[in-house]
DNA sequence: TGACAGATGCAACTCAGTTGCGTTAATATG
DNA sequence: CATATTAACGCAACTGAGTTGCATCTGTCA
């Protein structure tokens, strides 16, 4: 649970419009904990009234990404997830239901992170660590 | 670099065939050491002069993942990438050139999985740990 | 209130992946 | 070696995520 309005103001702040569609789709964000996909995200607007081309949300999360607002998380189901941006942190996804989840605990990788530096030459810029299992409803 | 030998007779002490196709899948991962999208596999054959329809492919993948011969890499840049079973590892993946290599380290995640269990009852049975960055060529 | 540029909608597209169905070919058996 | 069985294959047509060009609209500011 974000507060939509944080980051509405700072995007206006540093000059970009507050279109219906960018509250809209910010808005939806902040009061969901879950990542959302773009198909997601348009067919829970639309159930609420908020039409919008499909057009149009793709270019807004790129444009929450660009703008460090939203992040773009990597859980290869050929969907894209998209949630606001927050504290770093990882996801469970459930193997059965597709229900993905925020989990934060804190994790040191900066040693593997050194190490494939140093070893590799590979320069880690992020990492992105999800576990796949069985959430608590489906596991019983 | 694999042994496709090992994972072809395999195969066929389980009762299954082995085909023109199914040959050249398993051997074209034997013989490369990063995970392969479904249409670099494609491209790749038919380079050798291999020719296959993509629906006979798709389905040998998900045959190969279903035996256990070949994993999915869940690497979500929209394709999916498979590469021969071996050791459990992890993946450097490139965000210039889109280089993806195996990388091996001992990690213990054991403590994690086990604190979500315990904590948010979420049964893990698989984790996928990504590192996203600069690999050594395109960081200079 | 008018103008500018950022934002939008639409249509048409690309590309990964899927499905149904008729055909082919790898293996076992006589 | 001939033949039968069925796993595996190819084809065509499809779905669905994501993209692009372009004309139009609208949020903001002077």
């Amino acid at each position: 649970m974000h507060d939509s309005k944080d980051f509405l103001s700072e995007l206006q702040g540093r000059g970009f419009r507050l279109t219906r569609a960018r509250k809209a789709i910010v808005t939806f964000l902040a009061c969901i904990d879950a990542p959302q996909s773009i198909p997601e995200i348009l067919e829970a607007l639309r159930k609420k009234g908020l039409l919008f081309n499909k057009t149009t949300v793709y270019r807004e999360l790129a444009f929450l990404v660009k703008e460090g607002v939203a992040k773009e998380v990597r859980v290869s189901d050929e969907k894209r997830y998209y949630e606001l941006a927050g504290e770093h942190h990882h996801h469970t996804i459930c193997m059965r239901c597709g229900d993905i989840r925020d989990v934060l605990f804190r994790e040191n990788l900066l040693h593997v992170e050194r190490v494939l530096l140093e070893r590799d030459g590979f320069r880690v810029l992020e990492h992105s660590l999800e576990f796949f299992g069985l959430c608590s409803v489906c596991k019983s």
